[in-house]
DNA sequence: GTCTATATCTGGATAGAC
DNA sequence: GTCTATCCAGATATAGAC
């Protein structure tokens, strides 16, 4: 296979996605057409279907599960060091890329929007949240490791218990964040990590 | 203005209203035609022109409405009890009718994402929302009253402080009721009381 | 007020040239 | 691989009869 051409594609792949995002954060998944689209990324009908014979929904999956997996890698990243953080420290964490570009709750909305119509986008949202689902546990597992007073039955069943909880944080701030005007991420973090184990 | 007409005409908006919020709910904002919600309400193009000459939007905006009002309600019927519920307790009210009927918080995440998007719908989510945190904050004012010991710069601090956090439990217990194949409701409720103050 | 019929528009996706 | 032109389906909203 030809290197160059291949390179070429993955990049063209890249480019037409990072439009499509743009479109979709902007004008929300079914309003976007494809026109939208392609004036975003400069390209043509043809062009783009070249390289998502899905059409919209596969430009919308590839979009919506690069962002839910972003978040997790941010976990991953910064949960690696000796002192494992806190239920509070995780979700901070895993928010803090969120407040950087403040676009990712707005397509996350639509994806659970979606996600409540289409087969195909829940599944993808299942198995994108299981991977979420896991490395959230083992974050908090060893932390209750090393605070045994929190998890009088085993640190699995007290971060089995916790986590829907630290989930529900976490999508109650994506909502907020998008919909409330004036929304101060640092209370709901500061107030969040108050009522948290710590 | 004759009595009977004004009835019927009454009866026939909430007649409308009713079969909008099903197809609403079972295709999505976006995705459903007028042509659904006359299969769904029997009635013809003309007919549902005459009561709600905004079209589709109007519908939805009213059905959004009323349902995220609805919430309210439960809250204020419930905690004008002797004894003010603690925020475990509230957070069980207001989601308690949730449960009952598991097709609210489906609408409640088209309403977000479309939030997201549209200036009007962002602008009757604020104004609904207002009504809720009003809600929300007096309740939790008045377990604080009785509780200073967890309110020590004084109670109505305390409840603008664990406001967002309890608002955000919601909303996660939506996403995740819509979302999450297998969502155990109660566990969710016990660690998120677990969790707050009581 | 309500129905039927339809005008008008938009959007997704394809066909075929280069 | 990419572009231009276009087909066809589906949707909103209106017009006019009853």
């Amino acid at each position: 296979m030809p290197k160059v051409s291949d390179a070429h594609r993955r990049a063209r792949r890249e480019e037409i996605l990072a439009a499509a995002l743009r479109a979709f954060t902007a004008k929300g998944y079914q309003r976007t057409s494809m026109a939208d689209v392609l004036a975003e990324s400069g390209l043509s009908t043809g062009a783009i279907y070249a390289h998502f014979a899905g059409g919209k929904r596969e430009l919308f999956v590839a979009v919506a599960r690069t962002t839910l997996l972003r978040r997790n890698e941010e976990l991953v990243a910064a949960s690696s060091g000796v002192e494992p953080p806190s239920p509070g420290e995780i979700l901070r964490i895993v928010l803090g890329g969120v407040l950087r570009d403040g676009i990712e709750p707005r397509i996350l909305l639509q994806l659970w929007s979606e996600a409540t119509i289409e087969p195909e986008i829940l599944e993808m949202v299942h198995e994108a949240i299981g991977v979420v689902r896991t490395s959230f546990r083992a974050a908090l597992e060893r932390w209750f490791v090393q605070h045994p007073e929190y998890a009088p039955d085993g640190p699995e069943a007290a971060a089995e218990r916790i986590l829907p909880v630290l989930l529900g944080l976490g999508q109650g701030f994506m909502v907020q964040h998008s919909l409330f005007d004036g929304f101060d991420a640092e209370a709901y973090l500061d107030a969040a990590t108050a009522v948290l184990p710590s």
